[in-house]
RNA sequence: CGGUGAGUGGCGCAGCUUGGUAGCGCACUUGGUUUGGGUCCAAGGGGUCGUAGGUUCAAAUCCUAUCUCACCGACCA
């Protein structure tokens, strides 16, 4: 390819919306641009990566036995409530009508369409298992699109879904797929990280995200130091941290005027925050008896919410209670609330309840308690994991601490069960002849966002380091004014077709352009190699090669430099 | 949806307070210059100032309404 046939596109400047790296790099490079919130173009040096992202995802998929389709995206509405999600989606669903005024979707996912399909064409235990992808356009109305790319509302996904006559072969194939992912993200050469996921509402679902580790990750992801462990933080357990220790101290009433967050108390009185607790006042669960229940936790320790939410005693979604509302059931203020003596169900944080002589609100305004003591001075509560893990802990799997990182969700993999096939009815017979309903799982990449996920993890200064596998290029020939000098010319014009023979994928800047212009925006694009041709060594039949990821260079006879390249490739 | 801010050539911005010829940098075109790291000089093309209404002799500027976009929060590949 040559520059002057091609459209380059790149920018010495990036828009005053971008935030992130990969945005500001994805508009200068010249990859994308955006038409309007959350919708992007695809230019074609973008679009050269994101097929090579998508090749190797359907290579790898088709290695593990998924078997490629191809679904609409406008879907039909009555789809939509036979599953209930018509109306569970929520706006993230965008409907549209037809000229007939029938309502339809723009598929956010194919679950509806898969099931319907699967429903229709298998019949028997014999065709089972069956694992169906599409690599395909979603559309998903996102309340705030983000970071570009990252999270635009319309973007390409791969999502497999898998029919299973029993839980086993589920877990068959659900290993399979996991494997499979491990697999992709090696190939296009991703760091990356498996990770225990929130299972969700879907009771016993076993599910796992992909996460691409880069510090503009939006996932906190910890991890054991010495074991394999890693999960989600709002899925991580979090176990006691120490032992249960004893109290020596007895119940004091301290006046602490003024002084209402954790820190402010702990350092009027001149503790840690850890020997301090903190109460926080929450709806109830609609069977219980009391409208709030209070949950304790370390005063350095943070709620984790959707741990909460599955509390039997707690509201399910989670609510924290009103300011006023505290005051009118509890009269005391927000700052002031402790679990001694209070009025409603008291559940302790594991880290929480094995603390002993500490401080907490006393539940009158401006006094709180030192020396307080688990078993003495509150006697009925229950002890339960509900907060956040912090970097330092014990990790759940008792081997190791925990370390946290930020990551990229680029997959998702799911054991669904029987969600869909049951609400759908979709089953076939079994040996016996009875008709029994599917299992079902579910797979997803998102191929938009490995992009930028990689731009994220790898770039410098002067633009993107593409890992060789997703290069939109592999091989940029820079020649010095070329227009100037026929031999200069005569050897570029022969190696990029010495290139193209080869099957090398080369971008020849034939721009009448100065050398400081062909060198920045080919390291702005990022592509792998460069060769720069001169007069400075063409009288010894050289060129230079330079390495983008590595920063080498070396000089190169010219009857070498495709086979140094192909093999400098192959390497990676 | 809540909070904050912004809409002026393709991009980045100034001008608005105090109404009076729409401006700068990048990009683009032409000519020259330069040529191993975003040269320099000159000439040029391109803008309903988000939209609608109002005030005024006169509105990018003041007023009203409206739309769009971005950033911070809860969701997700």
């Amino acid at each position: 390819m040559r520059t002057s046939e091609y459209l380059i596109a790149t920018q010495k400047e990036s828009p005053a919306e971008a935030e992130i790296v990969s945005h500001k790099l994805m508009i200068r490079a010249g990859l994308v641009r955006k038409l309007a919130s959350g919708l992007y173009t695809w230019l074609p040096t973008g679009l050269r990566v994101l097929n090579k992202v998508a090749a190797i995802v359907r290579d790898e998929m088709n290695k593990a036995g998924a078997i490629e389709i191809s679904m609409p995206v406008v879907q039909p509405a009555d789809l939509w409530e036979s599953s209930g999600r018509w109306e569970a989606y929520g706006p993230e669903l965008l409907r549209i009508k037809d000229r007939h005024k029938r309502d339809f979707v723009l598929g956010p996912t194919h679950e509806e369409v898969i099931t319907s399909l699967v429903k229709n064409e298998v019949s028997s235990y014999k065709q089972l298992p069956l694992n169906l992808y599409q690599i395909q356009t979603k559309f998903r109305d996102e309340v705030r699109p983000r970071f570009g790319i990252m999270r635009s509302r319309e973007f390409i996904m791969k999502d497999a879904y898998s029919f299973h006559l029993d839980m086993s072969s589920l877990e068959q194939t659900y290993q399979r797929m996991h494997q499979a992912y491990c697999n992709i993200f090696e190939r296009i050469g991703l760091e990356f990280r498996p990770v225990i996921a929130d299972s969700g509402s879907i009771g016993g679902a076993v599910s796992h995200e992909f996460h691409v580790l880069a510090a503009s990750g939006e996932d906190d992801i910890a991890f054991s130091t010495s074991s394999g462990f890693a999960a989600n933080v709002e899925s991580a357990e979090a176990i006691a941290v120490g032992e249960k220790q004893p109290g020596t101290q007895s119940l004091e009433t301290v006046e602490t005027l003024n002084a209402k967050t954790i820190e402010e108390v702990a350092n009027l009185l001149d503790v840690s925050a850890q020997q301090c607790v903190k109460t926080l006042i929450v709806k109830a669960a609609e069977d219980v008896n009391a409208n709030f229940v209070a949950v304790v936790l370390r005063g350095d320790h943070q709620l984790n919410e959707i741990k909460a939410a599955k509390h039997p005693l707690i509201a399910s979604p989670f609510e924290m209670a009103s300011e006023e509302s505290i005051e009118q059931t509890f009269g005391v203020s927000i700052g002031s609330i402790g679990p001694v003596n209070l009025e409603c169900p008291i559940i302790v944080d594991r880290s929480a309840a094995v603390i002993a002589d500490f401080v907490c609100g006393a539940n009158k305004n401006d006094l709180h308690f030192t020396g307080a003591n688990w078993d003495k001075d509150v006697t009925e509560y229950e002890v339960a994991d509900l907060r956040n893990v912090v970097a330092g802990d014990p990790s759940p799997d008792g081997e190791g601490t925990l370390e946290i990182r930020k990551g990229i969700e680029v997959g998702h993999i799911f054991q669904l069960g029987d969600k869909y096939s049951s609400a759908m009815n979709c089953g076939v017979l079994t040996e016996s002849g009875k008709h029994q309903v599917l299992q079902m799982g579910c797979y997803g990449i998102g191929v938009t966002r490995i992009v930028a996920a990689a731009i994220e993890q790898n770039h410098d200064d002067y633009g993107i380091k593409w890992p060789e596998a997703i290069a939109p290029f592999t091989v940029a020939i820079i020649p010095m004014n070329m227009h100037k000098s026929p031999r200069i010319s005569e050897v570029a014009h022969k190696l990029h077709a010495d290139f193209l023979a080869s099957g090398v994928e080369v971008l020849f800047d034939d721009r009448k352009e100065r050398p400081g212009v062909m060198f920045n925006d080919m390291e702005l694009i990022g592509i792998p190699h460069s060769i720069v041709i001169g007069e400075r060594n063409l009288d010894n039949q050289q060129v230079e090669y330079k390495n983008r990821n590595t920063g080498e260079k070396q000089l190169l006879n010219i009857d070498e430099v495709v086979a140094f390249v192909t093999n400098a490739t192959g390497a990676n």
